[in-house]
DNA sequence: ACAAAAATAGAATTTATATTCCATTTGAAA
DNA sequence: TTTCAAATGGAATATAAATTCTATTTTTGT
């Protein structure tokens, strides 16, 4: 049974959603997480593509409409159609007014930070270097353990590259640097390493990658400028540069070529 | 009769448009006028709506689909529809096809990274709900230490935040989960906890949780679906649906919320 | 001005899609 | 385990939309 009244908005329409929380079956959570994750495909597909998608039959997918308060999916995509067209032709405009509107609650500060991520990720498709993803690909692909070097800000993106390395069953070392030992003599013949540093630049990961150039290895550099000292060191150059807001930046530029790294080493261990 | 074939591109299709050029009748020209300025609704509109809006009627707008080589309206629209996919793609249908084209350098990954991540942003400045990051903040800004638990996929956004947190001098202690160490009797009076897990949770941060939430401390979750235990939780409930690429993800979304909701902190205690 | 051709409006029909119904399965409580 | 309510899948039906048809109007050429 359903009672409530249609939300009328996007926002009533989420908040609805995280009303019924967890109380929703099965079938009805997963069309209410395709909806959440999808909700830009819901303006322009029937029922029965987006059950097909969502992994249920056509008829859950009314019933999930009906509890969320709709007579059914005509009136829950008239909504979503009806907020698509309202979106669409001005999307800067619609950030611009969302600053305009008091710059420091916590929603505009969200959206500076988005605007700066989705900035960050454009440019990262233009200045990624292909020749140096091939070049780190070929360096880590025979590798036999892969050490990963990121302290400070980028010690967030190291654990995710040991993370992603270790799911994949690729062999990989995070360095910590807990406590200041010298990591320097894990590293061994066959080994790669790839450092992470960002200005201003952590002598560590700067003494790491010496080393380990030293001994022969392979170095993949992930650094943010061609000031950089890795720059130095022969090795493939990574360079990514993140947009920042005030004195903080996202890394999501820095995570994406991150991974992108991680699973094509997987993909070409054929271990995806 | 038509004779032609369809287009098959959205390029195609103004080039036809502009070849009929003003060789069209009235009603036609119309049509054509009407889709030239309001392309966006094409997609997510019937013959009914677009007729009556360009003040034709709905057998001039089919004859109007007909004359550019198309079947009909359903045609027209699917093209339409198509295109507004490309801008907002189906992940795991386009990944599917990545891999049966095989088409996996690194680069190729790279853009799906990327766009996945893009799309990410997008969804999060719509879902993000204001009310729950303003709860949170309330919590947080007088919060005497705050407690980081994230572990596996999540350890990096545990560890961007204690960062950003020490960098801002609100003291903030990472609970790494290192040798399965219970961490629980750190949770004094007048803390407050982030716990962050995404599917498959992981026992420690929920655990964690509750016990927090038992002491009486302020919780503040952040995870990925309503589905999550953590929801069952009286917290804040901080909800971010990151698009997967294969069984990867960038982390955007989930950093970029985290990142705000440290510095909104940082905001509300001066310290920035 | 007239005939022929083209274009149009609106009704009639076909097709696609949403919606409901009910038999079966699943899961929880006793 | 047994019982009952809730949830589910798939077929059946209703609804709405697309498409076609035809009588009527408008335009074009002579």
């Amino acid at each position: 049974m359903v009672g409530n009244a249609a939300p009328q908005t996007m926002d009533a329409f989420y908040e609805r959603l995280r009303d019924l929380g967890d109380g929703l079956p099965k079938r009805l959570r997963q069309c209410a997480n395709y909806v959440t994750a999808n909700p830009d495909r819901v303006a322009v597909s029937t029922v029965a593509e987006l059950a097909m998608a969502a992994d249920v039959q056509p008829s859950a997918f009314m019933r999930f409409c009906q509890e969320l308060g709709f007579s059914g999916f005509s009136q829950m995509q008239k909504l979503f159609r009806d907020d698509y067209s309202q979106k669409w032709p001005d999307y800067n405009t619609r950030l611009a007014s969302l600053r305009e509107r008091g710059s420091d609650t916590p929603s505009a500060l969200l959206a500076e930070f988005v605007e700066a991520g989705r900035s960050s990720l454009e440019n990262l498709t233009h200045t990624a270097n292909p020749k140096a993803m091939d070049k780190a690909l070929e360096i880590l692909k025979s590798a036999n353990t892969i050490h990963v070097a990121g302290f400070r800000r980028t010690f967030p993106v190291a654990s995710y590259l040991t993370y992603t390395f270790e799911k994949m069953s690729v062999p990989a070392i995070l360095h910590s640097g807990v406590g200041n030992l010298d990591f320097g003599h894990m590293l061994r013949e066959g080994d790669a390493l790839i450092a992470i540093t960002f200005a201003p630049y952590t002598a560590e990961t700067v003494q790491l990658a010496e080393a380990a150039e030293s001994r022969g290895l392979g170095v993949v550099a992930l650094t943010d400028a061609m000031t950089s000292p890795l720059t130095r060191i022969k090795a493939a150059q990574l360079l990514v540069s993140e947009i920042d807001v005030g004195a903080f930046r996202t890394l999501s530029a820095t995570m994406t070529l991150a991974i992108t790294l991680a699973v094509a080493v997987g993909v070409s261990r054929n271990l995806v």
